[in-house]
DNA sequence: GTGAAAGCGCTAACAG
DNA sequence: CTGTTAGCGCTTTCAC
C-alpha cells in the first residue's frame, strides 16, 4: 500500500494518537517506538512503524519541543551578502548538528536596533546557546543576553571584553601586521580606503591597529578615505579614486577590507596605475576572490569557518567564559 | 527598581503563572494584558506589567506556538557561499517578516540528500508555508512536500512544472537572450565554459537556452569546457584558460554564471586578451561584482531580491498553484 | 473585568 | 512489555 495514498490533509496533521490508535497501542508505547527509546515488542513495533507511514506521520517538534526542550542554537550575524560571514555561519552550523542541535539564523544588516530585536525574538524560542557578532551591543542587547541565562558566544572580535564566551581574531593586530609588513617591504608614504566604521566597527579597530603599527615604525597615514557607505567593492574603488586625487603621492593604500581593496585594484587596472610598483594594495578577510585576482591580493586571511565551529563547540560543550584566539595569516600576494 | 536586580536563573525560565501571582491576579488575566488582548482593568494593567519586568519575563515561543499555530515560514536554499542566495534570502526574510512570520533557513550545498533532510526536519515545525530552491527534487523530498498540506513556492525557476506555486525566471530564455545578443554583435565562434551541472541545474538549463539561441542564429558551439568543480572565480579562469588551449580560435565565450566569467576576464588580463576585441565574455546574473570591473560585465541580471519577496507574498497570501515569471534584464556592459 | 478549566501534541514516571 | 497519568507553558472558552 503506497504512503501517499493514505495523505492526510495535514494543517490539522496526524497525531501520536491517531498513529497509536491505529495500530492498536497506548500513546507512550507508540512514542516509545517511534523514538526507538524504551522496550516494545517486536510485533508492536511493526504495528506502530505501519501505522505511522500509513498515516504519513510526522512528528511535532513544537511539541516534543514543549515537552523536553528544544535544542536550538541561535546564530546572529551582520549580513550575508559577504563571504566571511557565510563562512561563519557554514562552521558553526555544521558544528551545531554534529552536536544534535538546529541552527536558527537572523540577520541584522549591522543595526544595532535590528540585533536587539533579532536577540530578544529568538531567547523566545529558548534556545540553549546564542552565537552573536562582535563585542558592542546596545544596553538593552546585553542584558537581555546576560539575563537570558544561555550560554552566550561573542564571535569575531577579540579586542575587548565579552559577556560570556569570545571566539575570533584580534583585529587591532592583524591592522598592526599589515602596518609592520609594509613597512618592512619599504613603502613609506600610506594611505587608507575604509567605509562606514558606524556599521563596522571591527574595521575601525583594525585602522586603529594599523595607525598603531605606522607610528611604530616611526610614520604616519599621508591620507585616509572614509566612505560613508556599505563596504563593496565599488566602494573601495570609488575610495582610492578620491584619496588619490587629494594625496597622489602615496605609495601603499591599506584597505578596510578586501572587497575594498578588490575595488581598489580595479581603479588601478582602469587607469593603468602599476601594481605594486605605483601603488601597493593591502586588504583584510582573504577571501577566495582576492587570490583570484592576476594579481592575488595582499591581505590577512582570518579562520572564518574555525571561528564558526570553535563558537558553536564553546557554546555547546565548552566551560563558561572561555576566550579563544584564532589567529590570522598574513598572505603576502603579489599586491604589495 | 532596575530589572536587573530580579534576574532570574532562566533555563527553567519565569512562567506566565509566576508574572500572574507576582501580580496577584490569574493566569489568563495575565495573558490578556501581556498580549494586549480581552479586556481588564488600567490597574491590572500596571501591575502585570510591574511584574513582568521585574521578573524580566519573556514568553514562551514554543508554548505560545503549541496552543496557536506557529507562524514560520521555512525558507531552503543551496548555498549561502553566493550573493545569488543572500539576495534571495534577504528578500524572502523582510517580506516573511512583514506578514508578521518568522523565517527559518537551512542550507543544502546543492545536495539533494540534505535537501531530503532539511525538508524533513523543517517540516516538524509546522510551518506556514515551505520556500525550497528550484524545481528538482527527489522523490521523497516531492512527496513530503506535497504531503504537508503547507504552502509550497519553487524559487528560481520557471522552467518546468512545480507542486505548487513557482517563482522565478526562465533559465532557457536567458540562455537564448544571451545567445541572441552575441549574434547580434557579430560574435560568431562561440565557447561554453561550466561549472558542475550535477549541483546546478539551472545553469545546464542556461546551456541548453544558449545552444538553442545558436542554433537558431545558425551558428553551433564551436567549444566548452565543463568543469567538474563547483562554480567560483579561479574554476572560471582555469576553465576559460583550458578552454582556449583547445580552442584558441573562438572569439566570444558564454560562461555558467558570472563568478565564473569574472574568472574568466581576469584570466584575459593575465594574459593580455583583448576584452571584448579578441575575446568576448558573457555571464548570467548580475551581481554588483561584474558591474565593478575596470570593463562592465555583459551578464544578464535577475530579479533575486524581487523573487524572493514575490515567493513569501504567494506562500502567505496569494491564491494556490500561482506561477510567476519575473523576468531578466539583459546588461550589455562592456565585455561583449 | 476576571479566573477556572480544558487542551495544543508530546514525553516521562510509574504502575501493572 | 504496555497503558495510565501528569505535566511542559500558553491560549481560550465560558461562567461568574
Amino acid at each position: 500500500v503506497d504512503a501517499e495514498l493514505y495523505a492526510p490533509s495535514f494543517p490539522a496533521g496526524v497525531t501520536l494518537d491517531e498513529v497509536a490508535s491505529l495500530a492498536g497501542v497506548g500513546k507512550s508505547t507508540a512514542s516509545r517506538v517511534l523514538r526507538d527509546n524504551g522496550s516494545f515488542s517486536a510485533e508492536t513495533r511493526e504495528r506502530v512503524l505501519q501505522a505511522a507511514t500509513r498515516l504519513g506521520y510526522v512528528p511535532n517538534r513544537i511539541a516534543h519541543s514543549l515537552s523536553v526542550g528544544s535544542r536550538l542554537v541561535a546564530i546572529i550575524v551582520p549580513s550575508l551578502n559577504n563571504n566571511v560571514f557565510a563562512d561563519v555561519l557554514a562552521g558553526a552550523g555544521d558544528a551545531v548538528e554534529e552536536q544534535g542541535y538546529q541552527p536558527v539564523f537572523a540577520v541584522t544588516d549591522y543595526s544595532p536596533q535590528r540585533e536587539e530585536k533579532a536577540i530578544a525574538s529568538l531567547i523566545e524560542w529558548r534556545p540553549a546557546a546564542i552565537l552573536v557578532s562582535g563585542l558592542e551591543h546596545t544596553d538593552r542587547s546585553s542584558r537581555m543576553l546576560r539575563n537570558s541565562g544561555r550560554r552566550i558566544v561573542e564571535m569575531f572580535d577579540t579586542d575587548g571584553s565579552g559577556l560570556d564566551c569570545v571566539v575570533g581574531v584580534s583585529n587591532v593586530e592583524a591592522g598592526r601586521a599589515a602596518a609592520r609588513h609594509l613597512i618592512s617591504r619599504n613603502y613609506r608614504r600610506f594611505g587608507y580606503v575604509g567605509h562606514d566604521f558606524g556599521r563596522d566597527i571591527r574595521a575601525g579597530k583594525r585602522l586603529a591597529g594599523f595607525e598603531a603599527g605606522l607610528q611604530e615604525g616611526g610614520v604616519t597615514l599621508a591620507g585616509r578615505d572614509l566612505g560613508s557607505a556599505a563596504s563593496s567593492v565599488e566602494a573601495g574603488r570609488a575610495g582610492l579614486a578620491r584619496l588619490l586625487d587629494r594625496a597622489p603621492d602615496i605609495d601603499a593604500v591599506y584597505f578596510s577590507n578586501d572587497d575594498m581593496a578588490i575595488g581598489g585594484y580595479f581603479h588601478c587596472l582602469a587607469r593603468g596605475l602599476a601594481v605594486p610598483d605605483r601603488l601597493a594594495l593591502f586588504g583584510h578577510n582573504g577571501l577566495d576572490l582576492g587570490s583570484a585576482l592576476p594579481q592575488p591580493l595582499a591581505t590577512i586571511r582570518t579562520p572564518r569557518v574555525a571561528i564558526g565551529r570553535e563558537a558553536a563547540r564553546a557554546a555547546l560543550s565548552g566551560p563558561p567564559a572561555q576566550r579563544i584566539d584564532l589567529g590570522f595569516e598574513l598572505v603576502a600576494g603579489a599586491t604589495a
